[in-house]
DNA sequence: AACTATTTATAAGA
DNA sequence: TTCTTATAAATAGTT
């Protein structure tokens, strides 16, 4: 964007990388401000030109951001010097955990699958199958358990969601996000289902507590 | 840009939200590798999504930015050995997303499933299906690379793997492991294709390599 | 998940 | 540097 395409490899002329730097710096900065506003998530930048001047942006406290990240202040020194990546060996367990739980998670969705062997991907595929299986069964069991509570009710809404359960199923392709809800939440809180959600888990939650 | 002009606040339309962050999301790391490579400068961006997903961007080492930064990894153990107050917050934090990922792993596997209401089970379901795409997909990627870099070697074990992948999955319906293996084990678990390979990992590490 | 009309970012020039 | 402006790129709303 601008009187000319440009490829992306280091500029070599030094008044231009320094001029798109300050451009490019100003930009981000300001996109990250707008990630964080428009959607209202935690968003962290940090960017040191080639002077050694800081350019950062936080939506929120540096600590609890970098906190999330596995990250916390090195009261110890703060480091300016170009120090070797393998200094760093340090025990960072649950940082590692983290990202592993991430990764598992990412695969088990169908991304970064880039560096799985045939077997690993043919072994992930084995368990979303299996997965599967628990999971139409459960929603049998979800549903004659609205059918056993909704008996008196005339819910016309059941039909359908049998209907679902039976065909194909009812959702479409999107990705949902409800996997990553609070494990608290579906126990807690069922106010934002507004619509006819809202009867059904009313009477999941009768019908049988937590086992 | 886009079809209209938007005002920078909190998008409230929750689907609006999500195509938002995913498109701007995916632009900002986008940015911030152009930045990198083109002023050679180091850049560090960090965010959650709404649902807890993280996704990042380091020019280089981790460890060496937010060193730079000021920050080290935190490696203190979950374990509650330290009682004091101020010093737990972070640690909680830490903490409760290590449960809320363990807790979407399971229920990824068909565990856990129990306080689930119909339509989150009817996502979950989309969710392993739209895997199950994806995962077949690598599969004849990966195939079709190993068949490339097989030819001249007459190797037998591919034709199994073949056959496997077009009929049903080699594997049984034992859950596998593998996917628990640490992230970089699979890419150092298969050396005879180094080449292509570590262009991959490599572009993984960045976070946005492919699409 | 694509598409495209628009807005926005920015490369080059002054 | 900063400002300007022609053009490339990002993306909001739509399908």
């Amino acid at each position: 964007m601008g009187r000319g395409k440009i490829e992306i490899k280091k500029i070599e002329d030094v008044h231009r990388l320094q001029a798109c730097f300050t451009n490019r710096c100003k930009g981000m900065m300001k996109k990250a401000n707008e990630l964080a506003v428009l959607c209202d998530v935690d968003v962290a930048l940090i960017a040191f030109s080639r002077t050694g001047e800081l350019y950062d942006f936080f939506s929120g406290s540096v600590e609890q951001i970098l906190s999330r990240y596995g990250y916390r202040a090195d009261h110890r020194q703060r480091d300016t010097s170009q120090g070797n990546g393998d200094v760093l060996l340090e025990d960072e367990s649950v940082t590692s955990e983290l990202k592993r739980l991430q990764l598992a998670i990412e695969r088990l969705k169908g991304k970064k699958l880039e560096g799985m062997s045939f077997s690993d991907l043919s072994s992930l595929e084995s368990q979303l199958n299996a997965s599967l299986l628990s999971i139409k069964d459960q929603k049998v069991k979800t549903t004659q358990r609205t059918i056993f509570y909704s008996k008196d009710l005339k819910d016309d809404s059941l039909t359908c969601k049998i209907e679902s359960m039976l065909g194909r199923d009812s959702s479409g392709p999107k990705v949902s996000s409800l996997l990553q809800a609070e494990p608290e939440s579906s126990s807690s809180d069922d106010n934002e289902n507004d619509n006819e959600e809202h009867h059904f888990d009313t009477s999941l939650r009768l019908g049988w507590g937590k086992k």
